[in-house]
DNA sequence: ATAGTCAGCTTAATCGTTTAAGCAAATAGG
DNA sequence: CCTATTTGCTTAAACGATTAAGCTGACTAT
């Protein structure tokens, strides 16, 4: 049977006072408590004998601030989110906050349900990846006075603190280095979906193209529900490959997509690049691995982990003013995908 | 500002009774402690009006359960963590528990930091992914009584509750299945690790092998650091191909390792499977992306993750008796890249 | 009439901490 | 020597819930 953990009380008991005492000395305020240098020796030495270790509970209940951090994603299996969590959960610990995952599933009810969970466990704040049509749940943090950072995604008709990526124009600099690769034909596919961040990359594209001299054509940009991935992805790939004008370029919005896109490019025996360029949203070792390697658009995962966790510990301590709205640069890593185009020899 | 959270004080105040009575109520207790009917029904009212949420630490403070698992894997942004932790987070929800993850990185020190920081979080229990040379914190948890169950791996000489994949019939069934395909010179590169399910891995390629019919040959199993897994597995690979006696096929004994290894055969501009066949531990969309699919062991994740959960969960509850041990059998995925070796034609 | 039972509530302790307030003894100031 | 101040400690309330124990009045049974 294990022992019974040591409290405040036990050290009290043993050294002969009160556990206010104990308190004190252990949380470093003898000076401000006035408490005799002798008998905080003897207290920290019990405390070490006893091997004390405070219990974390009761602090939160006495305090309560829980030190622990609630991370909404949409799933942690992707590895986007994977790595901006674990990204988060170091830079919490050394901030001295556990952080609580939960994953959305991009669904607004499960979002719902993860924020009351865990508003409920008494997380002192929020970072989270907004699922779609979660703009009310953020409002109602706002209005309960709830902490929290968004991470890579926003509303831009709201003020709320953020960290993002900027979408525009990750997605302007691929499509433009597609342009500049010698592609013409330059086909989209993105999700359906009204988050900003989708619209936004959408916008870059389509930006890209007009200022690059290539008229948008509505029939290359594809949308495709996220719910239904599989299916769509196939279908738009077809409608893009298999006209009389099929694109040369493919720009896919996400990680998601360029995954079941790129395996049904594979599929058709399609060839990457001399088929059809790739740029691709995410990154991932799966880029790495693929015949010809793929260019992407690096987000600054690191950055935006660190600073959306320092940003809220940071409104944790000292609380608002201002909120802090922050856009990030991504990275084009160009690869083989894209390479400039090759003209083509009859 | 955001209104004060309501407690049951506050319900007990509006009601004109004691939080005695407000607890027996909202807990469904009111027939065991006797609590009249129509003032229930009006606490209850009083509940939904005030939008009443419990305060999960007191109950936590005063119960000493924090219907909480602490969940510690090597990284969460390796995919096969990644899923189990979805998995995982998943399964406890429905059980009404909330998962803390830590990464330990498979480092001793960092596991037994985190182990520290959740016991003192007062987590109910623990689902471990051992880390090397973690035999005596696990040793520790076991004499604490705290309960926990390990994932994956375990330690053959300690009476402890795990759910773990066999690892010795996965890897004699990937190495089976290469030499039912013809292969003869076939290599491993696994980690230099005492862990027992890397030794059983190692054990189950060497079985394969002498049952095959083909004798151990020492050169052909490389132990490379984890610490050090890109330069030495490119060491290792070279010492496998670049030979007279070059490996017609070669098992990756983890998810990182081929990773690692394939991009580096890419390079090298070895062909699977041609040169070298492939089969490996792990199982990622990474590995759907290989232009030569690759063959792998499918470990039983979800299976894996939800009975580690539900073992656990029955420990807290039901308090322990024999400690459950269970083994789950790999799924042997063949894809191309073990396909039947051709007869080469000179 | 009188004790016993029971329904329906309240009281108060408890979990482990923190911290404002208070008290007694020692010291300082004049 | 007498009054302030300081020093070093204790007391007790509080955080929000749970729950054993007790209290009161009504009803039952004899």
């Amino acid at each position: 049977m294990s022992a019974k953990r040591t409290s405040l009380k036990d050290i009290a008991q043993e050294a002969g006072v009160s556990t206010a005492l104990v308190s004190y000395v252990l949380n470093g305020k003898e000076k401000e408590s006035r408490v005799g240098p002798e008998i905080a020796a003897k207290i920290r030495a019990i405390a070490i004998a006893l091997n004390y270790q405070p219990n974390h509970v009761a602090k939160s209940l006495r305090s309560g601030k829980t030190q622990t951090i609630g991370l909404i994603i949409a799933d942690i299996s992707n590895p986007f989110f994977a790595n901006i969590a674990r990204i988060v959960e170091d830079e919490a610990k050394r901030n001295g906050y556990t952080v609580i995952i939960g994953s959305s599933d991009e669904n607004a009810d499960k979002s719902r349900d993860l924020l009351n969970v865990l508003i409920n466990r008494q997380v002192d704040g929020f970072i989270i990846v907004s699922a779609e049509d979660s703009a009310e749940q953020v409002q109602l943090l706002k209005e309960k006075n709830i902490p929290f950072v968004l991470l890579d995604r926003y509303f831009p008709d709201m003020q709320t603190d953020f960290v993002s990526t900027d979408h525009y124009r990750a997605a302007y600099d691929g499509a433009s280095h597609l342009i500049t690769n010698g592609y013409r034909r330059i086909g989209m596919i993105a999700y359906k979906s009204a988050m900003f961040h989708m619209q936004e990359r959408i916008r870059g594209y389509q930006d890209a193209l007009k200022d690059g001299g290539l008229p948008f054509q509505k029939g290359y940009l594809k949308k495709i529900r996220f719910t239904h991935i599989e299916q769509e992805a196939k279908v738009a790939i077809d409608e893009l490959t298999k006209t009389d004008k099929p694109v040369d370029a493919l720009i896919f919005a996400t990680y998601g997509l360029a995954i079941n896109g790129l395996i049904y490019l594979n599929e058709q025996k399609l060839n990457v690049p001399d088929d059809v360029a790739i740029v691709s949203f995410g990154q991932a070792e799966a880029f790495d691995l693929y015949y010809c390697p793929i260019t992407y658009l690096k987000q600054p995962i690191d950055l935006l982990g660190q600073t959306s966790v320092s940003l809220l510990v940071k409104k944790l301590k000292e609380s608002p003013k201002e909120p802090a709205q922050i856009l990030m640069n991504a990275e084009l890593v160009a690869r083989n995908s894209s390479k400039p185009k090759l003209i083509r020899q009859i």
